[in-house]
DNA sequence: TCTTATTGACCATCTTTGACTATTATATAG
DNA sequence: CTATATAATAGTCAAAGATGGTCAATAAGA
């Protein structure tokens, strides 16, 4: 039972595997998956954001198209600091696991290093109502634990 | 006669004989047995819990899941269970580093995912003065995207 | 009685749709 | 040739639908 979002994601996906962009008829591929147009809108909007290192860049009226654009890596440094910059001193659970994504299809962390990432910010982890540092401290080592003696046979999966 | 989470349980490890993990539907499997979907989580939490060996995931929305998977690792389970058992519910940085280290020498985690771990629980990550749960959180990620990339860039420092 | 099990009301999150809006190209009228 | 109308696209946003989670009250067992 694919959801419909993921198998519109995996469609686009496939047709960028050989190029960094593509692009599409919004109406044709809505009427393709059966669906609402909108619904287009949404699976870019929360699969193919900046954050998933992808722009997306459209045109209305006749011969409108909308197109994908893999954002190709720069230097890290820049890359560091832009993230940085981008995470400010808020951050949300759905932009970091977008951006920790990007990282790992960049080759710049492993699987495991990916799910490591995520178990320390996850909600799960830090959404307690804390008061002292090493209560909350404590919840994110559990999950840091949990997380490394479960990847042992986790690795050829694919990573949610 | 068997309890209705005697059978739930029951019916989850005859599905999971085969195979590490096993996906649900809650609502399918509460109407199967009959029973509120809350009952399937009282199930998980005092059958499938991290102590019983078992970690879940889930998502909810449209396509939502529950996923059961077993932690199998050969004889380290134990260790887990000592170490979580250990940190309790508070735990200080000297302790979780410690702690790590371990790990790191019984190649449990590489040096790189030990570094992770580090920041995600190190002072520098945890002890600010928060108050909302992101801006605890982009303390905790801001620490684990510079190591990732302090990481990555001696590695390429080595490689060339 | 004390612990474990069960339920239900209320909450959180993710997806899908549809009505309404905005933009652009093309046809048409002047 | 220009101005305007019309058609062809795409975007936005809020509501409805589809799941799963939590917690406290109650029931059942030991």
């Amino acid at each position: 039972m694919a959801q419909l979002s993921d198998s519109i994601e995996q469609f686009i996906k496939e047709l960028m595997r050989e190029d960094a962009h593509v692009d599409l008829r919004r109406n044709e591929l809505a009427q393709h998956f059966g669906c609402a147009p909108s619904q287009i809108n949404y699976v870019l909007a929360t699969r193919f954001s900046v954050d998933h290192g992808y722009i997306i860049e459209s045109r209305r009226g006749g011969g409108g198209y909308v197109r994908i654009v893999r954002i190709e890596s720069h230097g890290e440094t820049n890359l560091l600091d832009m993230l940085l910059n981008r995470i400010g001193n808020s951050v949300d659970e759905d932009t970091c696991f977008a951006i920790i994504s990007n990282l790992l299809e960049h080759n710049l962390v492993t699987a495991r290093e990916a799910a490591l990432m995520r178990a320390a910010v996850s909600r799960n982890a830090l959404a307690l109502p804390v008061s002292a540092k090493d209560v909350l401290r404590a919840a994110v080592f559990r999950n840091l634990l949990i997380q490394v003696f479960r990847n042992h046979e986790e690795e050829e999966r694919d990573d949610v």
